[in-house]
DNA sequence: GCCCTGGAATTGTCCAGGTCAAAAACAGGG
DNA sequence: CCCTGTTTTTGACCTGGACAATTCCAGGGC
């Protein structure tokens, strides 16, 4: 596949397994006591070492975890199995729109993947530009970031593009968005919306498609970027005197704190803010937390904005 | 100070403590053996419940343990010494250009802290904008972003602004930087440089800053954006035939976890790849690692690119 | 006075193995 | 087929010990 087994890494420590896995080093080990797997070395000092093909196998686990499964069930089939398991998993989970739909899009969006697979960044950045102005910001986003990025995830899932060229893509498609949404006029209208997303949570491109959303609709949105401790979303709602507090949840977010974050919130901030709660993480679908507004989709955040302001039509 | 207090938080359970404080579970239960510091209350089934206060204690400390101090030394100092401390460590760290300097221009920053701490995102945006147009972009960064991106960390240090009014300032700087950066001409003049940051290193302005002087260099760059995993730092080198690879470190990061990956890093590139580090992270200036760059401040990338132009003339 | 060096103290990370609540899976009755 | 009570599975947390790496410090030599 690549060849990352020839340069042996320094260090394979639990500490470097659990930041490349996001497994917890309780979790590593007791996965060794319980399923016989990983079966680490042990260095001069008695302490783990893991060989780089149990890594990568631990990280395709991680994503199963994330979908759903359970680690007794699949910990020991092979890695190509587990790998297959996943792309379907990914996929079947991604949009259940109308498959048509996806395979007449598909072979469109292919030709950005091949742009980010060639390593264009230019071109890539510039495709990307023209989609935007071509289509509209709407569709762009509806039609292109969004199954986009769900395509990227499902190609590394699958082995097929890299980490790299996943920021490559991001790094590009963060620059083409916020161009964009700078030039959308900012009309002051109600519901005024904070947008960040939780401490756990690093991604932001979830935060910028539902900005530029939100602002074609003349939402008032202000993001504070990702990664803002609870208390702060508080305060900082409270000093913009928002109506929404809008986050966005990947799956890399472990569900317990996804939850308690959002119970959390939910008691701090005052009964009129509302909590509206986007992206793919499997959780929000699964057992969605009463008292927020979850959006599975992009296309739900129109309604969401027609219903707010149907029903504090007094502003 | 703020009312932190007033509503007393569902979780402070170990977990949401380390994620707050950056201080791992291990450190904080050996700390307690051993420091007597923190002292958890427990919950019905014995697990450690941390107060408030003990939490906004144990960031200062981290804050002190980044800068170089030892916990053994400080943790029993009250939290107003600490505090203290804090300040004076960082003002002193920042950069040591002439006080005059620092002075003179302090006055016009405090323009843009107090639009921050007002919580004007629209006028501080505007107010940016119109600095980098009038002082160009080179002046705008070296004079303006660098020094009050300090100031900011200072303050907040100093517990007078909020962790959500840091991110307004990150993101309105991110916003303002990424549109003048897209504006700069791109001639294909080498080096070519490859940004980004490590996988523990969440933070980008640095990252931008740097792309800003290196672009009006004349230098071709292409950024992964922030936390990239060292191997693919040497895949996408590869891919893009980088010259230098630059990293920007801050505070947070682990120094032990910063030199691993430094040499890890500089053992996987080719070795004529150059590496170029910089950052206000503590451990760069103390002790730097032989084979790569240390670029303490912005100042010091236009005479680097001069060197490498220079030993690589018959480009 | 200053620099080096070896020993002592400090400090963070890892280990083993145990406990337990919450979630998921299952089984059985309506 | 749906609901409900029981069993199994799972990950987070706990204690207390060990140890390498770093930093500090004292004493000797230049």
């Amino acid at each position: 596949m690549n060849d990352r087994n020839s340069t042996p890494s320094l260090s394979r420590s639990i500490a470097a397994v659990e930041r490349d896995t996001g497994l917890s080093k309780d979790t590593l080990r007791v996965w060794e006591r319980r399923y016989g797997f990983p079966t680490p070395d042990r260095d001069q000092f008695g302490e783990r070492v893991y060989p780089i093909e149990q890594v990568d196998k631990l990280r395709v686990l991680r994503r199963l975890m994330d979908a759903g499964h359970r680690p007794g069930k699949v910990i020991h089939l092979a890695i190509d199995d587990l790998q297959t398991l996943a792309a379907e998993t990914t996929r079947s989970n991604v949009s259940p729109r109308s498959m048509g739909d996806a395979l007449a899009e598909h072979e469109d969006l292919q030709r950005f993947i091949e742009l980010v697979k060639g390593h264009q960044v230019e071109d890539l950045r510039r495709a990307l530009s023209q989609a935007q102005l071509r289509l509209g910001m709407e569709r762009f986003v509806m039609e292109v970031v969004s199954p986009l990025t769900s395509m990227i995830g499902e190609a590394w899932a699958r082995g097929y593009v890299e980490v790299f060229e996943e920021h490559l893509y991001t790094e590009s498609l963060q620059v083409v968005l916020r161009n964009a949404i700078s030039t959308i006029p900012q009309p002051a209208r109600k519901p005024r919306v904070l947008l960040t997303t939780i401490p756990q949570e690093p991604h932001g491109l979830g935060l910028l498609m539902a900005e530029a959303i939100l602002a074609l609709e003349g939402c008032r949105c202000v993001s504070l970027g990702v990664q803002t401790p609870i208390w702060d979303i508080v305060l900082a709602a409270s000093a913009h005197r928002a109506d929404v507090v809008a986050l966005s949840f990947s799956a890399v977010v472990n569900p317990t704190q996804v939850v308690d974050s959002l119970v959390e919130l939910r008691e701090k901030l005052p009964p009129g803010t509302e909590i509206w709660a986007g992206g793919n993480c499997p959780i929000l679908q699964r057992r969605p937390p009463a008292t927020i507004t979850i959006l599975a989709n992009l296309q739900d955040i129109q309604p969401a904005i027609s219903r707010w302001r149907g029903a504090h039509q007094q502003v």
